[in-house]
DNA sequence: CCCGATTCCTGTAGGC
DNA sequence: TGCCTACAGGAATCGG
């Protein structure tokens, strides 16, 4: 599942190779994404030149000389480099095809992905506007959670998954945060002092860092650009380890849903 | 405004 | 072996 660290992954594996390259035709095999991909966009996309390849939460923004992409990988998209490609295989809905038999190919099994277009400053795309800060920029702080989640009673896991108050942070690192932090992902937000989010604000950057550094974590399908996986699902401290010991205690990791979604953490280590 | 439920989708796993 | 169901989740949207 794509999140900002798979994300990142992609977009530095990727952007040395699509720099300065131009989209010779865009093969589309299947529109009906999350959203439908535009009825025009081979048409915008031919002959564009790639001049940069940025990343805003967990959207991968590609600037072109005469307007943006946005690709959203959802929870299985991937897109991979490809020098010669093969026949598209099952889920291969989108090849661009760049100079010469350079393809990039966008898979996604689940669809839940998107590939979209603005000729406007992105920031001001619908799905852009009212995006929280970046975690790792300098807009994210301990002191801009607090102001976030004071009196409110929601979940502390749901309002870190909000991407109206941070972006880029999913299931997985939301759960690893708070265990980093001490704080149970079930308490109500409101509860948490101005000291704890500072610490939560920390765990964040840590645990995303760390997982960029890794490469991502491959639970089943992710890979990056070049089709390789991420290493950081072998440092996971308590997703998925419903039953196994806490690595701090000793302790028996807890799973339970909030919200719907699978959450884990350590009664004793985390309140 | 706030917040929980619902929705999109398909591969995988578990039960029988 | 095959059929069925439950489950996974990003994030917009709906309903209370």
């Amino acid at each position: 599942m794509p999140e900002l660290p798979e994300v990142e992954t992609i977009r530095r594996g990727l952007a040395p190779h699509l720099l300065g390259r131009r989209i010779q035709q865009l093969i589309i095999r299947q529109r009906r994404l999350r959203w439908p991909i535009p009825d025009n966009l081979e048409a915008l996309l031919a002959d564009r030149l790639i001049q940069d390849l940025h990343r805003r939460g967990k959207y991968l923004l590609m600037t072109t000389d005469q307007g943006t992409v946005l690709w959203h990988l959802g929870m299985s998209g991937s897109l991979r480099l490809l020098t010669r490609p093969g026949p598209p295989m099952k889920h291969d809905h989108v090849d661009m095809m760049l100079d010469g038999t350079l393809c990039l190919r966008y898979h996604d099994p689940r669809r839940f992905g998107a590939l979209l277009w603005t000729a406007d400053p992105p920031q001001t795309h619908p799905l852009l506007r009212n995006l929280g800060p970046e975690p790792l920029g300098i807009d994210f702080s301990g002191d801009a959670l607090y102001l976030a989640g004071k009196d409110r009673s929601l979940a502390i896991k749901n309002l870190i998954m909000d991407g109206r108050v941070v972006v880029g942070v999913g299931n997985i690192y939301a759960n690893e945060a708070l265990f980093i932090a001490g704080i149970r992902p079930d308490r109500p937000a409101g509860t948490v002092s101005r000291h704890r989010y500072r610490h939560l604000a920390d765990a964040i950057k840590v645990v995303l860092n760390q997982a960029i550094e890794q490469g991502g974590t491959t639970l089943r399908d992710f890979v990056d650009g070049h089709g390789q996986p991420g290493y950081f699902g072998q440092k996971l401290r308590v997703y998925g380890r419903a039953d196994q010991p806490c690595l701090r205690c000793q302790g028996t990791i807890r799973p339970i849903k909030i919200g719907q979604r699978a959450s884990y953490f350590c009664p004793r280590c985390q309140r």
